[in-house]
DNA sequence: ATAAAACTAGCACGGTCGTGCTGAAAAATC
DNA sequence: GATTTTTCAGCACGACCGTGCTAGTTTTAT
């Protein structure tokens, strides 16, 4: 039947919105609830426990984050392009109100085995792997010098976006932004052909 | 009187490592009392309230970071060599068991307005300071070029240090400690003289 | 040794948490 | 239009939360 899909989405757009703020842990129940202007209840017969509503908060934070930055990077053309349009996008995606929910995550449930810790990894290595794959378009290209270890690259490139969110995000810093592009450009040349 | 400061700060060094795990918001004062052996309200009655406790934990952990982190790296020579100390000082606190709790913090009340969210933003901003000082010391030994943007190099270096963390907390990866220093050879190379 | 001060266990409070049953309203199916 | 299924509010539960009072013990100061 299709209206409890429909509110369930509803639901979950707001518990996404939340959670960005307070974390995985720190949603309620009862908050949500009056967010969406339902009864506790309402809300959770729509999830069989507070787990699956946080594993769905996840899964849908993900498909917001292929939409807003995987899918539009890879519409872009292949190489460093490509490259640096992921990162504009993914900086973007920082500045969401309340801050990145993987990062939130990620903290939260770093050392809590579980379901959720296992699926928080699996995502986190996707999009790791995602800089991965983007650079090795750039080696593809021709961009980037042959033999370059793709995956150093994927590295230095999150510090890069990681320490922009820290610098705008907790030391509302304005320089952040900038300084990121000039730490990408040089990573960039020094790669170059 | 002696004895209670004493306990005091027994029961700090627990919370302080149990916060690591849990994050300062996760971190209860019954569970707290439980690990420390003692009665919720012996525990209470050393802070007056939970915001005090964590604000306490937070101070703790900030000496704990300057004795293991800030100060040994001070003892090195200036310049090059002290900045190199402090990334591995820094690496080794981010091994600590649970995590680095500023992260936590950060993640946890980076939207949060109130005394917590002041007091991280201080301590974030003090250890960015330190690296950016420490990097000055390596342009007034001449090791770095005359006119380095010393506050660029802090950021660059925190991101190397986050993504560190994050590579090999999360996802376990064995290569991040070399991708890091191999990341910062690169920073100290392009701008030596 | 005695008086004063500090410490902490016991206990209870109001509140909120996740959970789950029950029954009525609403929607989908026939 | 009747029936079956789905959706959701009301309500209650046990557990744990932060808080704080009281009383008794332990430690310090005299």
């Amino acid at each position: 039947m299709r209206k409890g899909e429909l509110t369930r989405q509803a639901i979950l757009d707001v518990a996404v919105r939340m959670a960005r703020y307070s974390g995985l842990s720190g949603l309620t129940i009862g908050s949500l609830a009056a967010a969406a202007d339902m009864s506790k209840s309402g809300v959770y017969a729509h999830f069989k426990s507070k787990e699956a509503l946080q594993l769905a908060c996840m899964e849908r934070n993900a498909e917001q984050f292929v939409d807003e930055v995987i899918r539009p990077a890879l519409a872009k053309p292949r190489g460093v392009t490509r490259l640096r349009a992921i990162v504009e996008y993914w900086m973007r995606w920082y500045a969401h109100p309340g801050g990145c929910l993987f990062l939130a995550a990620a903290a939260e449930f770093d050392d809590l085995p579980g379901p959720l810790h296992d699926l928080m990894v699996t995502e986190q290595r996707d999009m790791l792997d995602s800089l991965a794959r983007i650079t090795a378009t750039a080696v593809a290209e021709g961009e980037f010098r042959e033999g370059t270890d793709v995956s150093q690259v994927a590295q230095e490139v999150f510090g890069i976006l990681l320490s922009y969110n820290w610098m705008s995000r907790i030391l509302s810093n304005p320089d952040a932004a900038d300084r990121a592009w000039e730490a990408f450009d040089r990573l960039v040349d020094g790669r170059s052909n």
